[in-house]
DNA sequence: ATAGCTTCCGTACCGTAGTACGGAGTCAAG
DNA sequence: CTTGACTCCGTACTACGGTACGGAAGCTAT
């Protein structure tokens, strides 16, 4: 249950540090070990956290931003559906633009290799 | 036929600043204007170079960084066509997978602005 | 001929998302 | 009880792709 940071950063195959860099913006909960009741120097971190990370990355996936993610996080803490769920279709409406010119892209690609092949 | 910076610049929808930093980078053919044969201060741009321009922006679009647009221009000026293929099928390859991803992340968002709606 | 937009040039700065570094302290195994 | 790995912390640096700034000089329309 209890992890060390680089436990935790295994678990959703991130470097520590980038786990740090997490804290430092907010996006990880930072049980600071001095707060935590004198406990010394070293934070840990349970599932909580662990599910966490891998909600960031899987929304990084999404093409969020480390911003909009911690504004989501935020919406989850309040409860704040309606607004969670416009930032999710509005995402979605990006993801297919994106799509689309990636496919788009395939094609032209797909075209110039075969050009190049045939010289 | 003959071109500013400017309106080679909006020929493809980019900054000025942006044409010049792609000339730095060598992207683009820079007709140096005290090399030219005394012709005062100026540059003067064709169509070749806006093509070029173009072309840098599709190839973007299609996920190349700049450093591999400079190298595919240089292929292309070479007539290294199995080369240029290759690169072609691997960003096709990368461009597939990043397809995938993209819309594994659509539908996760799809769920999720479903479980948003519902409460 | 002069005002005012462009151009040129170098250099500096920006956002995004990390990654590295150095020193001090800490924990676990042999 | 020491050695070696891990942790903490702040700060600095990286890559990528631009974007901005400031001064000097050049066009262009009035």
């Amino acid at each position: 249950m209890a992890m060390t940071i680089s436990e935790l950063a295994r678990g959703a195959d991130v470097g520590v540090e980038t786990v740090r860099f997490y804290q430092r913006k907010g996006l990880i909960f930072d049980p600071k070990p001095a707060a935590m009741g004198g406990a010394a120097g070293r934070r840990h971190y349970g599932e909580a956290e662990s599910r966490r990370l891998r909600f960031i990355r899987s929304a990084q996936r999404a093409g969020f931003t480390l911003d909009e993610i911690a504004e989501l996080l935020e919406l989850d803490r309040r409860q704040d559906r309606p607004r969670a769920r416009t930032m999710a279709q509005i995402r979605i409406a990006a993801l297919d633009e994106r799509i689309a010119e990636l496919q788009a892209a395939r094609r032209s690609l797909e075209g110039l290799a075969l050009e190049c092949a045939r010289g």
